[in-house]
DNA sequence: TATTGTTATACTCTATAACTATA
DNA sequence: TATAGTTATAGAGTATAACAATA
């Protein structure tokens, strides 16, 4: 009668985002002792992918306003796990890196993220599980778009 | 070097969808007089796909806590998009359902930011579009399991 | 005694606007 | 004058803990 007894594709991939992103972060800093939110913890793993980067491209790649990537840096530098250098060509920018301390712990956080959503994908058959990671690198790039 | 070149499977999925998430959130509200929370919008939509629901059922199909629902039924009564009434049998629990100048305001949303999804993904090519399509349904069970 | 919902409170994440410093 | 980053401020979203009402 509303014309959504189906929901539209697109409004189907928005809602199960939105869904999975809230348990995502909830589901954060269960058995680590140090506390690391979800976007915290995909900066250092960019960092770990990409190598130093400044600021701006982090912020561009997670797609947050420059002030908020600020604050983010801001507490990972608090805790020893990103380190703020210079710019060699242009003082303006900084270039930010990952420590050695955040290397660990993004494995050890990394385990236990993951195992979580492993577990959950588990429950769904193969053929699910299968159409999935066949779509990921399409996510991706969705993700990634401008 | 690092191991992470190629990131996991499960890894991706989480930072694609957390950045997809993130975008989505900002996208809200962009010609529609009334401002919608993402959230709120899929409170809505869940209404008019289910019909009346107690706050419980609400809370358990959007996977946030019950207080939480409590503020976003609220919020919605009180701009008059949802209607709370007594449960037939248990006087405990509460039907909440939509209003109709509800469904207006959700289909009106429901254009903007479908468009602003769409329009992302038909920067995608067909292929991925495609791949995108046919893991909706596992996507979504995955968003829904226990 | 268990369950449903609410109130009270606090924290995290993120944004916009204004400012500083360098190019 | 434009750009990179930061500071200051504010608001949205959600959680946990404690409470009330009903089963």
């Amino acid at each position: 009668m509303n014309g959504s007894a189906i929901t539209d594709p697109v409004s189907s991939l928005r809602a199960s985002v939105l869904v999975l992103a809230r348990r995502l972060r909830n589901q954060q800093g269960v058995g680590v002792g140090d506390e690391l939110s979800a976007t915290e913890l995909a900066v250092l793993g960019r960092l770990s992918r990409c190598g130093p980067m400044t600021p701006g491209q982090l912020a561009k790649g997670e797609h947050v306003q420059p002030p908020s990537m600020t604050r983010i840096v801001e507490r990972l530098e608090t805790r020893g796990l990103l380190a703020r250098g210079p710019h060699p060509t242009d003082g303006r920018q900084v270039l930010v890196s990952r420590t050695e301390a955040a290397g660990a712990l993004v494995m050890e956080y990394r385990a236990v993220r993951t195992a979580w959503l492993a577990r959950h994908l588990e429950q769904l058959d193969s053929a699910d599980q299968q159409l999935i990671a066949a779509a990921l690198p399409a996510l991706q790039k969705l993700a990634e778009l401008a």
